[in-house]
Formats: structure tokens, sequence, C-alpha cells
DNA sequence: GAGCTATGATTGATCGGCTG
DNA sequence: CCAGCCGATCAATCATAGCT
């Protein structure tokens, strides 16, 4: 009833297998990491994701340990420190805290392994 | 550029590929909920436990999976057919699990 | 043993929901 | 009303496993 049809080109619409749902179309907005400052009226803002530098990664991870949450005037300084906005010193420190929780979380499953019963 | 990558490059990945098992496992789900693919905390601690694997090793198959089926569909065509056919049952009606003298319907 | 593809993990950044 | 946080996810990439 349903094989397939063999679609030659791009626009098939179905009529195949499986169909094509949702979540198979989600995009997400490019990063708008942009810096009008250095990119005047053009180009592409930054589109890419950002690679930080060592040096970058090892300063915002001393800050994590020495506070898990930025305060305003703590993020102005690091990113300007660092020459990264402040959006992504935010972001970074967010990420680095979901890390932490799941790393604390594998952190104990495997030693409470026999310990579940049900 | 070298030294960007050399960030860390020591006690990392030491991937092993997972066991018939828990790919079984993995993609019956997918497969079987294919138009949601998004296993529930609990779905995910379920599967987990079936194929032997952590939880995180489950939310990142799935990441990998539904990226990269979407990226290319046609490529998983042959495996979605196999996994199909696998299922059979179900489908419309999930929810299979749970049992128990638990009825949480319409309360 | 090289070359290429499949696959698990990592991570900067986005999305939606909740909250002070 | 709004910015920051959380939790989940996306998307690109890294590095290795595994097959040809």
């Amino acid at each position: 009833e349903d094989k397939d049809p063999a679609c030659p080109s791009e626009p098939c619409p179905n009529a195949s297998a499986t169909q094509t749902f949702d979540w198979m179309r989600v995009k997400r907005n490019p990063p708008k990491t942009a810096k009008v400052s250095e990119y005047g009226a053009l180009g592409q803002p930054n589109t890419i994701r950002t690679n930080f530098t060592t040096k970058q990664l090892t300063e915002l991870e001393k800050e994590f340990h020495f506070n898990k949450y930025l305060t305003r005037a703590r993020r102005v300084e690091i990113a300007a420190t660092l020459e990264l906005n402040e959006t992504q010193v935010k972001i970074w420190f967010q990420n680095r805290r979901m890390k932490q929780k799941k790393r604390e979380k594998e952190g104990l499953a495997p030693a409470a392994a026999s310990r579940s019963a049900k | 550029v070298m030294i960007l990558r050399s960030r860390f490059l020591d006690a990392r990945r030491k991937r092993r590929n997972f066991s018939k098992q828990a790919t079984e496992v993995l993609n019956e789900y997918f497969y079987s909920h294919l138009s949601n693919p998004y296993p529930s905390e609990e779905a995910k601690e379920e599967l987990a436990k079936k194929g032997g694997i952590t939880v995180s090793q489950v939310s990142n198959w799935f990441g990998n999976k539904r990226i990269r089926y979407k990226k290319n569909m046609g490529k998983f065509q042959e495996e979605a057919n196999i996994y199909a056919a696998k299922t059979a049952v179900d489908a419309t009606n999930v929810v299979a699990q749970g049992n128990q003298a638990n009825s949480p319907s319409t309360p």
C-alpha cells in the first residue's frame, strides 16, 4: 500500500513510508553574537559558534570556582578583561552551572547502583 | 589554532560504541515515537536501565539521532522501516508501561 | 595502513517557561 | 515589565571506532 514511490526530486511532499513531522523542521535562529562595532554594516554578524581561547576558559573557570553566580559588576569586569560580550560570559556561567549539576548527579548514580530496589 | 585544539586533549573521550542491546532499545523508542522523539526524564531512565547506559548517554543519543535524522532523512528510511515493522503494535496508543493500580486519567 | 563513514561526547548558543 | 536562571535542545565540531 505505502511503499516508496521513489521520489526523484527534492520537493517530494511525502507519500513515502514516514512523513515529515514538525520537530524535523525546527530551525534555530543563528547566534546573534554580533558586535556592531566590528562589522559596520554588512557581512555576517557572527553566525558561528565562538571558540573561546584557553586563556579565556581558564579565567572563566577560575572565576567560577570563586563564585558560581555573577554579579552585574563582576560580569562587566570579566567581559572586558576577556574581550567577550556580557552575554557570552553570562551564558558561559549558566552552561557551567548545568555542567556542574550534571557531574554531581553522575557522580552519585554509580555509587548507589545496588541501593535502589523497587 | 593548534593551541586552541589542545585546550584539553587528554583524559576525555574514550568512546566505546553502545552495545547491540542498547542501540536496539534506543532505536525502538525513536522509531515508535517518530512523531515526537522526545522521551521524558522518566522514559530516559527507563531506556538507560534497559540499555545499560546512563541517562546522559540516552540524552546524547537522542540529540544526535534527531539532528542526524532530519539532516538526512533518506539515509534512515531503511532503518526506519526495520524498526517500524519490529514495533508493529502501539503507535497511536502510547502509554504502555506504568500499569499498577494507578489511574491518573481525568482526576 | 590509509581513507572514509558512523557515532558518542562536548559546548556555545537558542527556546520556552518561571520568577524575583 | 524585564532580565537572569533553569532545563532541554540545537547545531557544529572533535576525536575515535569500525568498515572498506
